[in-house]
DNA sequence: ATTTAAAATGAGTGATTACTCACTTTACAG
DNA sequence: CTGTAAAGTGAGTAATCACTCATTTTAAAT
């Protein structure tokens, strides 16, 4: 179960792969000056004139291929969106769900190590994603459409039917899911942007994690 | 046992209240209007101009009080770093901790009815402090060495003591806290940052939060 | 009423900003 | 080789930036 999971898990994460095909090679040199000038120094604070510095460009040229700054910031950002929920927005998403004997916890270490892996070949952008949601409308209403409607309904069908199973607690799903969430992303966040520095057990600290999850979500004794 | 560690709690936050002392009228609509600023736009894309606008006050007047304009945010920002962890740093925080039968569910509680109000009550400014320490250097020094040194290691030993008591499981104190900080931090950022329209049964959510940590870090039984 | 220092002002500074555009170079189809 | 469209250029633009400073206003002590 585990297996057929992550393989189609991984799976779709190469689909949409076929990007910098049209792109000239300077307009490829562009995009990855600008992801490191922005990560770095944020938005707000990076100038045109510093990308095309460090991508060995003229300024104009930026200009020829994104009309305005922030929009070689969506075609940097708005991609990797789309790449971070694709897994939760698979047709077949429900079917792996269903499976024999699925359980919460395998459920949990596929979507860790699966988004963990992405995580990390994604780091730069991702750090762009959460510095720039608050302050750009235009990316927060796509992802929280996206997120809202497609990965949200699935994740709550698929923790109601835990529920019932009796694997998880009864109490709302959006608190199971807030409290997974939280638990998951705070994972990531200490091991790739507050302390990356230490050396982390990655594989003890995910089981960890997985086994906090579910025992704190285990339906409760007196 | 809960009522005095509240009790102690709330007791240091007024503390530094005598702030905006010695401050001008119009240093005070500066600071008021920088904050909102600050938070609505990002420290980068916000000018002073529009900041002194906003006060009803010259530009030359924001730089009378504050050298520059990194200055002004500092300003803002620092002394509610200090606010914010200054429970922790209480020089009777091992007393209290110590006292006869506590729980490590009382600390949490007490932990979190004190800090959420104190988010409450500091919104924008949290939020600054949250976008602005990854690219302010000083923010992220002075952050990190009043953490590190002085919380960390603090609750570390309480960690420790609980886990020798046989309160919570015994894997590494680090892991502990790293689960049960993402785990308060991920509630106060949908409750204030991230869901703030929803309504909150925030009496339920936090006990929801409680129960969910301290069965995630309950000893296990075969 | 006079003195005095702090507070406040706003026009002015050079630097930098995102972006434009007339022009040159490149690449490739006929 | 030639024609042509796309790619690339970089000087130039107005606007805005953080910050300065000579001057005026305010307020409190004498």
């Amino acid at each position: 179960m585990s297996e057929m999971m992550e393989q189609w898990l991984t799976e779709l994460l190469n689909v949409n792969d076929k990007e910098e095909a049209k792109m000239t090679e300077k307009q490829i040199k562009i995009l990855k000056a600008a992801v490191e000038i922005f990560s770095e120094k944020g938005y707000a604070a990076s100038s045109t004139s510093e990308i095309a510095q460090k991508a060995g460009v003229a300024e104009g040229t930026i200009f020829r291929h994104y009309k305005t700054k922030k929009d070689l910031l969506i075609s940097i950002v708005a991609p990797t969106v789309s790449k971070l929920i694709a897994p939760f927005v698979l047709k077949d998403f429900n079917k792996v769900l269903e499976a024999p004997y699925p359980k919460y916890e395998d459920f949990l270490r596929a979507v860790i190590k699966n988004r963990m892996e992405f995580a990390r070949n994604n780091l730069q952008i991702l750090k762009i994603l959460i510095q720039e949601i608050p302050f750009q409308p235009d990316l927060r209403e796509n992802f929280k459409q996206s997120i809202g409607k497609q990965v949200l309904e699935r994740i709550t069908k698929v923790v109601e039917r835990y529920q019932k199973e009796g694997t998880i607690i009864s109490i709302p799903p959006l608190s199971v899911i807030r409290l997974s969430v939280s638990t998951i992303i705070g994972f990531f966040l200490a091991r790739f942007i507050l302390f990356p520095e230490l050396d982390w057990d990655e594989e003890l600290e995910t089981e960890l994690t997985i086994d906090f999850i579910m025992h704190g979500l285990s339906p409760r004794y007196e």
